[in-house]
DNA sequence: CCGGTTTATTAAACCGGTTCAGGAGGCAGA
DNA sequence: TCTGCCTCCTGAACCGGTTTAATAAACCGG
């Protein structure tokens, strides 16, 4: 019945029954194993070779233990689930940081906290359990309190944007400014003179920013700007949308969002007030979700790759865990999409049709 | 300076000073802390304050070791990035699985890999480094390798639905098919005698699950179906959608999709071929994603509870794992929401209106 | 006051790796 | 032949918990 107890489970090799099987001590394996200087080369071949026919892996627990690393990295996701359900962004950013982390031998653990103080306690949590050696730090808030924790609890960390504080960490940035202003600049070209922003919370710092780069850019083309502030959710940028709208007389020609979820609810008001997208009203949305391509009429919106955003940040965090270099990194800037849900400003202020009942036609 | 080294770190209390400052044995705070009988009550109290009073919390990697449980769980994704973007299925699953874990002081390892034969690798190294004590096997796929795999590996593991095959792990379902069938009735209480269906991939088994509920449900009220199978991205939703739709004549008046992205992409073809929706096609997603409240026409969708399946499989494995109950568990059924992408069917064969070109109005 | 049981506690082994001080052996130079 | 210096390897300590066998102390009925 070879090495399989009764219970049907084969024991593990430990790196001590490699030691014995090559007639060698443990210490001299996991030099081996580790490609350690000063172990002579055909012996370190053959307890390679011993430890791949043993199938043999080393146990991260042990590892961990002895050499004060836990070779995993967290994230914790500080969002209401409504929200983080229709970002298409963690999905993206999850997989390139995962592309990142796996050949390294690194996990990623995965924390998902209702908003609020509760996400101070799990970071707390994450480190006074040693489960990670760093830590992710994404939806940047106005004068981040994470920033001293994270440090004060001695994790690592790469913060995703730049904070608006001073920060101990480097720093993964997909810049949204241009992605914005070439928004503002493509409506403007269209003849667009009164363009009303719908941003998330100011609090976040990327909704923030998005949202002041909408304020300068029209400012610096002369175009009437007005924003309306949300938390992000449809629900909520369907109430902003249905506010800008609401009075004729004021209505924007054009509405830019701070996320694609908005500006989907956005365009559904619009159309449900008889308002044609785009030839009423253009309306652009953020994040380039893979959906915004395929409604109707499609979606133009300002496209960042999340996947090589989460591959960056994961390199970044593993430099700064070995000790290395501590540079900020710019990954390549948001860029707009164009699509059908922009055109022409209408030719004028009268041309407006008088709202319809809202049916679905 | 008191305890804190030249860095400025301060040196996390192990157990063994919160032993010597009791003036007892390692071992007997180790059994204070874990309640374990046969401490005096006195002695354990004096113990739990002043390990309180230093701030001292468990090394979860020391306790691993010696424990040989790795007090955590994986999830291994193997969807497409695009797929699980627009899937507002996970991150809400995560959420409740999140909340039953961490009050167990366990957590959840993730792991993204492209959809193919590297998952398996994923499992075996999760095992094999001893990362997880469980999985949660999603996304079950037809005569699924994962669940001989997993048992091989020797974790514990439940599954997300029933598998097709012999398992020997608990189940965790919602069901579909009362949600699918309460579409087929609604449909067919509203006259459509012409039904399409666009499933998932049939290697999916909730695809074909729900797949199989609809032709079933059709066949019983001698509604005539159709099915046309894609990869359940939006693209292919898109696809489906044309094909249906191209042939006026065999056009079917209502369409349902299995999720609500390509249900979207398929209102958004329709729209875009002059179609109206409900007045010419019925259209009906499912998952209800956040946004499906708020498009226009608002879809009619399957609601499932996400949040609630995730912790209920997370105790479900937690179950497993501690050796206690194996059976599985069944969550409240999967329920159609009818909101304005349903409508009765149009009078007659012959009121489809000429197709009209593809220009946003 | 004694033998036996219960209760409270300790010391040490253990989990599976890493790391470090040192030792054996070979070789070169004096 | 002695010394010094490599190279290759060993043995043991160590990481921070848990667990077990052994022991000391208290208790208890006769």
């Amino acid at each position: 019945m070879s090495d399989t107890s009764r219970e049907g489970r084969v024991r593990r090799p430990t790196i001590a029954d490699v030691a014995a099987r090559a007639g060698v001590s443990k210490g001299l394996v996991s030099f081996a194993l580790n490609d350690r200087p000063g172990v002579n080369v055909a012996t370190r071949d053959r307890i390679l070779a011993i430890a791949a026919e043993m199938g043999w892996s080393p146990d991260v627990r042990a590892r961990s233990l002895s050499t004060n690393r836990s070779f995993a990295l967290g994230l914790v996701l500080q969002r209401d689930t409504a929200i983080v359900a229709g970002d298409p962004f963690f999905p993206a950013f999850i997989a390139g940081v995962e592309r990142e982390l796996s050949p390294a031998g690194q996990a990623l653990v995965l924390a998902s906290v209702p908003p609020g103080p509760r996400a101070a306690e799990t970071y707390r949590k994450l480190a006074s359990e040693r489960r990670v050696d760093g830590v992710f730090i994404s939806d940047l808030r106005a004068n981040d309190e994470r920033l001293a924790l994270v440090q004060s609890l001695g994790l690592a960390a790469v913060t995703l944007g730049h904070p608006d504080i001073e920060s101990p960490f480097p720093s993964v940035t997909v810049d949204d400014v241009d992605g914005m202003i070439a928004t503002v600049d493509h409506l403007a070209e269209l003849g667009h003179r009164r363009i009303a922003h719908v941003s998330g919370s100011s609090e976040m710092l990327h909704a923030r920013r998005r949202r002041d780069a909408f304020e300068s850019a029209c400012a610096g083309r002369g175009v009437d700007c007005r924003v309306l502030e949300t938390d992000f959710s449809a629900r909520q940028g369907a109430e902003a949308t249905t506010v800008l709208v609401a009075d004729a007389a004021t209505r924007p020609t054009a509405i830019t969002y701070s996320n694609d979820q908005m500006a989907l609810a956005g365009v559904a008001v619009a159309q449900r007030m008889g308002l044609s997208v785009p030839a009423d009203l253009s309306m652009a949305g953020f994040d380039d979700s893979d959906i915004a391509r395929y409604v109707y009429p499609s979606l133009t919106s300002v496209a960042t790759d999340a996947v090589e955003w989460g591959a960056a940040a994961a390199r970044a965090l593993l430099a700064a865990i070995a000790g290395l270099g501590f540079e900020d990194t710019e990954l390549a800037p948001a860029r707009l999409v164009v699509r059908e849900s922009t055109g022409p400003a209408p030719s004028s202020a009268s041309s407006h049709p008088p709202p319809r009942t809202a049916r679905a036609r």
